[in-house]
RNA sequence: GGGUGGUUAGCUCAGCCGGUAGAGCAGCGGACUUUUAAUCCGUUGGUCGCGAGUUCGAAUCUCGCACCACCUACCA
């Protein structure tokens, strides 16, 4: 009695139980997982190759088929049943006759579940409806599925269990196939456009000994071996900027970075960034080549550059608005006077208002950015570049020749969403190992994203970088703007979800 | 981290003022040789998220916990 307890789990239910009861009478069979069966076509090669034909031609010119996938519609009507199978590229509905494969064959069909994998030849014809479609000669089961597929009308809808059983959701729902074929894709464009313009592609670490080339806090782990602190990188930036100096003048990196903090619609603590450098540039080359990349890959992908997001048309086409922080605020809130914003006072009296964190230490530059922030960045839902950011949070871009307050430095905003940030590099190695030391004494005083001091990064400078433009663009969020997708969980095939029980 | 909502059959969901569990799909048995979420007849299946409490009696009311979603806060 406690042994039957003990079992009774939640998947001791009685589908599973019938299932894997016909998985042994399989056994008995012979081989109950054959993987001798090879199969010609794919469902959207055979419907684009002859989709078209009439089933007169079909019959005057018959064409074979063999095809396999995952059956997910069967519909048995006595002596004949129709049945629906899924591959890679598409579904393909199937014909099961008495008179086809035989009446104990097609009887053993009846008994098959959907979830299972079948492997089928036949040839093609059309329906009465119109349906392409394999009159079966020959079919296998050559999977069997133990456990049940959601309910074939409505779906899996359930979002946690689209997110941590991923495979389920990709089996029953085509948006979610379209989400991540189009973030492949747009990975691939992204690649073949830095490939055609001459960049080099590199890999470079994922455990820094001393995490830097942004302000987050990072993972930590540990060497064994070595009995040494690591840290899973939180940027690629300062590894990419060495390479420029060994005079790799243009490279990119599409990889993961990692950031120790809240998970959100818009957060995971792994996601993708794309980096990349370009010598002898500045940072409004920088943002042409993004406008230029944003349109060559909604283009490519999704064949328009006016892309439907959220019930609004984000137009990439279009040249992108370029504003200072003053200017931004200034245009969406045209009560605000510019001497108010050049107003210390007035700045920290209405952050106080809203009850907004900032740094009290922050100077000017600091405080109208938290203020941008807090009232503008949000209503950024065209793109839009931010330029000339203050130096006090810029610490690796170079500052303004004629403001050395600020840095040439943007970030692009899509859908009130950061998506980009780019600078011209600070390439002065007694000006960076000054911010540097900046960084530490903030650490020191408790900012736990503050930057650490990397002797090495500044010895690199040494040797001279020159004169650089760099940017990181973060994937996920770009495709979830290409996708439609609302959640940073979506474009994400398995986003980071605390463990169950 | 804060707020709101949710958790009932394998899946999608009902379940009123507290009276002891329902439907559709899937499954099982039967009819059916051009169906399209096939249809029709019959039928199995439940730790009502977990734990306390109130009550003669809790899926339902109260408290706590867990997980999820959404909003919000930091970061990209």
């Amino acid at each position: 009695m406690t042994e039957e307890r003990q079992t009774a789990t939640a998947d001791d239910n009685q589908i599973f139980a019938e299932r894997r009861a016909k998985l042994a009478e399989l056994r008995k069979g012979g081989s109950a997982f054959p993987n001798d069966f090879r199969r010609e076509h794919l469902a959207a090669d055979l419907q684009a190759a002859h989709g078209a034909q009439s089933n007169e031609e079909l019959e005057a010119a018959p064409v074979a088929a063999c095809i396999a996938g995952r059956m997910l519609l069967k519909r048995v009507m006595g002596k004949a049943s129709f049945a629906t199978i899924q591959d890679m590229s598409g579904r393909m509905q199937l014909y099961v006759t008495n008179d086809g494969v035989g009446p104990e064959l097609h009887d053993r069909f009846k008994h098959w579940d959907l979830g299972d994998i079948l492997g089928v030849k036949g040839t093609l014809f059309r329906t009465r409806t119109g349906e392409l479609t394999v009159k079966v000669t020959e079919l296998r089961l050559l999977t069997k599925s133990l456990r049940p597929l959601p309910e074939k009308f409505h779906g899996l809808t359930d979002q946690e269990q689209k997110y941590r059983q991923r495979y389920v959701d990709l089996i029953v729902t085509e948006e979610a196939r379209r989400t991540f074929t189009v973030r492949s894709k747009v990975i691939q464009a992204i690649r073949r456009f830095f490939v055609d313009r001459g960049y080099l592609e590199v890999e470079t670490p994922m455990m820094h000994p001393i995490p830097g080339g942004a302000s987050a806090r990072p993972f930590a782990t540990h060497h064994n071996a070595l009995d040494m602190p690591l840290f899973l990188r939180i940027a690629p930036e300062l590894y990419l900027k060495r390479l420029v100096v060994g005079g790799f003048e243009k490279v990119f990196e599409i990889n993961r970075n990692f950031r120790n903090e809240g998970i959100s619609t818009r957060h995971n603590p792994e996601f993708t960034m794309l980096e990349f450098y370009e010598a002898y540039q500045d940072y409004r080359h920088l943002m042409d080549f993004t406008e230029a990349m944003f349109r060559e890959v909604a283009t490519a992908v999704l064949g328009t550059t006016k892309v439907p997001y959220q019930g609004e048309i984000i137009d990439l086409g279009q040249p992108y608005a370029r504003l200072t922080v003053v200017q931004a605020v200034r245009h969406y809130h045209s009560e605000i006077t510019e001497a108010q914003l050049n107003d210390r006072a007035w700045l920290v009296a209405q952050l106080e208002k809203m009850g907004a964190k900032y740094k009290p230490a922050d100077g000017l530059g600091g405080l109208q950015l938290t203020y941008f922030e807090e009232t503008t960045e949000s209503l950024l839902v065209q793109p839009t570049f931010i330029i000339d950011y203050p130096a006090e949070v810029s610490p690796l871009a170079r500052r303004n020749d004629a403001q050395p307050e600020i840095t040439d430095r943007f970030e692009l905003f899509i859908t009130g969403r950061e998506i980009a940030n780019g600078f011209s590099e600070l390439n002065d190695p007694e000006d960076q190992a000054e911010r540097f030391q900046e960084q530490v004494r903030q650490k020191d005083a408790g900012d736990h994203e503050a930057m650490h001091y990397d002797a090495d990064y500044i010895r690199a400078l040494e040797y001279g970088l020159p004169p650089t433009a760099g940017e990181g663009i973060g994937i996920d969020r770009l495709v979830m703007l290409l996708t439609d997708s609302p959640s940073i969980r979506d474009v994400i095939l398995f986003p980071h979800m605390r463990p169950e029980d």
